[in-house]
RNA sequence: GGCCCCAUCGUCUAGGCAGGUCUAGGACACCGGGUUUUCAACCCGGCAACAGGGGUUCGAAUCCCCUUGGGGCUACCA
């Protein structure tokens, strides 16, 4: 039976890259009727945050990816946080030590640097000829010194990965050096932790990122020493961001600090005040001295305006994405069915996915064809489904559209057909959610529109037809508007227009008789005097 | 610096392991045209790639080597 895991550590959102790896494990383990595990590697203090986990389980959730054991299911193998599995790895580090495959080291921090400033590059630990016992270890720590424990890896041997999508790759004999697998704090490192969970779990394919392939000749080493079985390892290609390197969470900082350095005086107060950190903090961001939590730095931008590139998959919900277009999407980058489909559903892609299809070479993240797959996926998801998207999405945002029924809703999803994503719906059906006397005129389209080709004669032509009008129809309105631009002798673009703005305060809309009918006739005839009344000034 | 991985249109990729059927296929983007009542969507057409150099072979995008380029790792982070 396959069994494989996602083991994200719980630093902060759940980014794309680590998403796909998730989505790979899990489509494998789907695929081949195994389980799939989710296990949380918070071993490092320091990088944590509490409500992390919680955010991750929750877009692992939106993206539909679930898992057979882990936090909240549980599972035969719990616990699932490797911060509460301590007493395991202290067994194992134990087992180690006795058999003189890892020894104790007592450098600070500081020692440790002056060693790896002396030696340059190419460190590496010097193993003592003499292992330190464990009188050592409790009088050092009585001293107050560090302890920590090393692994002894063997030098005189070379380590073969056996990698599904690499083949065969060979580290020679001393390349790996002694590597520290329980911190001083007591905690374990990745690599001991690892080792020792996918044993205890089971896991029988590790599908991770290329950039661990250089770690696991350690693991190798790791599971030789404590007799446990190697897993098959696929090492996936990385994702990488439209300027090169790594797609990383660190882009969304980048670029909101730039776009503010590009505006030049900004309120740093306010600023502050937006994003409830102090105007040292905001300082200090603005010189690239420090870098705030994403949700700072969210209502930072948020507060200027300033759109930032969607890295986190919370990033990509909010813009109006659904989760259906991003496990494709993300599944397509490293991976293909053989044949020429792109648009597929998950259980499409369930019963496509093969690892032996898996791609080299690395892959830049395309967010213009992500918006494609969007469109595709927008036309092509049932109705019912959809409106359960756009709730989300608007809730999100505590959006005044939440209050509208779900028959408002299914209609202007209906007349937004071919929309690229839930952001752009929105946008198109806000006219419909504002007050009558707080819509807003767009200076463009006033210009644009209403003060040219006579576009308030029209306007004030077109109240003068709806006056005696009771009742209301799209077919009804484009009549009448086709009749006006017939006896005008100009386009309808020319009579719909000026309604639009009159309407919407903005060129955006659904088809006009469409626009009219979801308002209604008062609401149509508010507005149109409203706009006459008020936008006779050339802005 | 050392070690490791990778290399087909601008981008994602098919083809490569079993060399000829590849004058290299698809999708996104882009360009041109059409449809049109705005934004989208839609329809038609077009541009566009085997990184370079050596081999092996009757024959190489496909196999080997080198160069170049890109990426990764080199922590008491994961």
């Amino acid at each position: 039976m396959v069994v494989t895991r996602f083991a994200p550590s719980p630093t902060g959102y759940l980014h794309v890259g680590g998403a796909r790896t998730a989505l790979f494990n899990w489509l494998y383990a789907r695929r081949t009727g195994g389980r799939f595990i989710l296990r949380v590697e918070d071993t490092d203090q320091k990088r944590n945050t509490p409500t992390a986990t919680q955010q991750v389980l929750r877009d692992l959730r939106w993206l539909g990816i679930d898992w057979d054991e882990g936090p909240d299911v549980g599972g035969p193998h719990k616990p699932y946080h490797q911060s509460q599995r301590g007493e395991i790895y202290a067994r194992y580090v134990k087992q180690l030590l006795e058999q003189g495959k890892a020894y104790y080291c007592f450098d600070t921090p500081e020692e440790l640097e002056a060693l790896r400033a002396k030696a340059g590059p190419g460190f590496a630990y010097a193993r003592p000829e003499q292992f330190p016992t464990d009188e050592d270890a409790a009088r050092a720590r009585a001293e107050g010194r560090p302890v920590a424990v090393r692994f002894a890896v063997p030098q005189d041997r070379e380590f073969i990965v056996d990698d599904v999508i690499r083949g065969q790759v060979r580290f020679r004999p001393g390349e790996v050096g002694d590597f520290v697998i329980q911190k001083s704090d007591g905690f374990p490192t990745y690599h001991f932790a690892v080792v020792v969970d996918d044993e205890l779990m089971g896991v029988t394919h590790v599908i991770r990122g290329q950039e661990h392939l250089m770690n696991t000749p350690a693991h190798l080493a790791l599971q030789e020493a404590l007799g446990f079985r190697t897993p098959v390892y696929a090492h996936m290609s990385v994702t990488v961001s439209p300027d090169g390197g790594k797609l990383s969470k660190r882009e969304r900082p980048k670029v909101l600090r730039q776009a503010i350095q590009a505006m030049g005086d900004v309120d740093v107060e306010a600023l502050a005040q937006a994003a409830s950190l102090s105007a040292e903090d905001v300082e200090s961001f603005l010189a690239g001295k420090s870098v705030p939590d994403m949700p700072a730095i969210d209502a930072m931008a948020a507060a200027l305006g300033v759109s930032l590139p969607e890295i986190n998959v919370v990033d990509f919900f909010r813009s109006g994405y659904l989760p259906e277009t991003m496990v494709n999407f993300l599944a397509l980058l490293g991976w293909n069915p053989g044949d020429e489909r792109e648009v597929m559903d998950v259980q499409e892609l369930i019963a496509a996915f093969e690892l032996e299809r898996l791609t080299k070479s690395n892959s830049l993240f395309d967010r213009k064809k992500l918006m494609s797959f969007n469109t595709e996926h927008i036309k092509r998801l049932p109705a019912d489904r959809l409106l359960r998207h756009y709730r989300a999405f608007l809730q999100e945002t505590a959006n005044p559209a939440t209050q509208a029924d779900d028959a408002t809703l299914m209609r202007i999803l209906e007349l937004c057909r071919g929309a690229r994503t839930l952001a752009e719906i929105e946008q198109k059906c806000r006219f419909l959610f504002v007050e009558d006397d707080q819509v807003v005129y767009e200076d463009k389209a006033v210009r644009n529109v209403l003060h040219k080709h006579d576009g308030l004669g029209v306007l004030a032509e077109i109240e003068k037809n709806l006056k005696d009008w009771t009742a209301v129809t799209a077919e009804a309105v484009e009549n009448l508007l086709r009749r006006l631009a017939e006896q005008r002798g100009v386009g309808l673009g020319k009579i719909a227009q000026p309604l639009r703005v009159a309407l919407c305060g903005n060129t955006i809309s659904p088809p006009i008789g469409d626009t009219v009918g979801l308002l209604g006739l008062d609401r149509t005839r508010r507005r149109i005097r409203r706009a006459l009344e008020g936008c006779t000034q050339n802005p």
